[in-house]
DNA sequence: AGAAAAACCTATTGAAATAGTAGGAATTCA
DNA sequence: TGAATTCCTACTATTTCAATAGGTTTTTCT
């Protein structure tokens, strides 16, 4: 019953794009460096946020990524149902909408669906630029982000 | 990211105790013919509950569990924390109070804090008396629970 | 006393998920 | 053309999950 290190990096990819934005494409390099994860590991990563289209790319020299939307528009549920999949902790709903075949008589149902969706309503309320500000308001960037 | 088998099927457990409780101590085996899970598996998980103080236990013929609090007593959080361990989905903060060593320049933080609260806020607001309520409004003894 | 029924204990196992590593192909720019 | 980059996918080691398994101990009933 944890985020994985995927849905967590994705995270901090997406964030540190939009503290790094400047218009221009940011090589995965200088992410890897500042975050301190290894450039092939976050391709696997960054590649998924890429083709759910979170992402612009450009290959070769002097390419990289950046973001499409304005951090308003990333809601932290949003990436990391990119990676995690559904964030759902029962499988009580399966993701094409059929239930558990106890549903009809299960008493904890209800609980686990209203757990599901306290944790969906609050991923949903977070977005990328409630993150850069909270950066912003520490010092963030005396150190590596 | 799931609550594994065991979290859910001690809550099956301590609501099938509660449903089915006079008194007397009821036999793991009936347990497990009315939740189809196995003796052997649930011994595990009920060993969890008892040794936590959840439960009081009799041995040899005649024997088995029954609760020893009073269900309005028992949060799903409690329950869940006895098989699943801690809640947090994330490192953030570890079980002995140490910090992730990016905590201070970590500006996710408060975010996967908040996550964390609003979980645990959610699983601690459920007892045992509202999945019974749960169970008893609908037609649940019609059924094997 | 002896048999049966139950809790209790802990090792083992098979499968799946996790957290990366690795090697190379394709693209772009200077 | 060469360097820097994205892109793609296979592989691997470790851990977790979900049980299974094989017993030992305790208690009650006959």
């Amino acid at each position: 019953m944890k985020v994985s290190t995927k849905g967590r990096y994705a995270v901090r990819v997406m964030l540190d794009l939009a503290l790094h934005n400047t218009g221009e494409y940011i090589p995965l390099k200088e992410i890897a460096a500042r975050q301190g994860i290894t450039v092939k590991y976050l391709e696997q990563i960054i590649g998924m946020l890429n083709r759910a289209g979170f992402l612009q790319s450009l290959r070769g020299n002097n390419g990289g990524y950046r973001l499409t939307k304005a951090p308003e528009e990333y809601t932290i549920g949003s990436i990391l149902r990119i990676t995690e999949g559904d964030l759902r902790l029962t499988p009580c709903i399966e993701e094409n909408g059929q239930e558990c075949e106890r549903s009809e008589t299960c008493a904890a149902m209800s609980f686990w669906t209203g757990l599901d969706k306290v944790i969906a309503d609050y991923v949903e309320s977070y977005t990328l630029a409630d993150l850069m500000k909270q950066a912003e308001d520490t010092n963030w960037d005396y150190y590596v982000i």
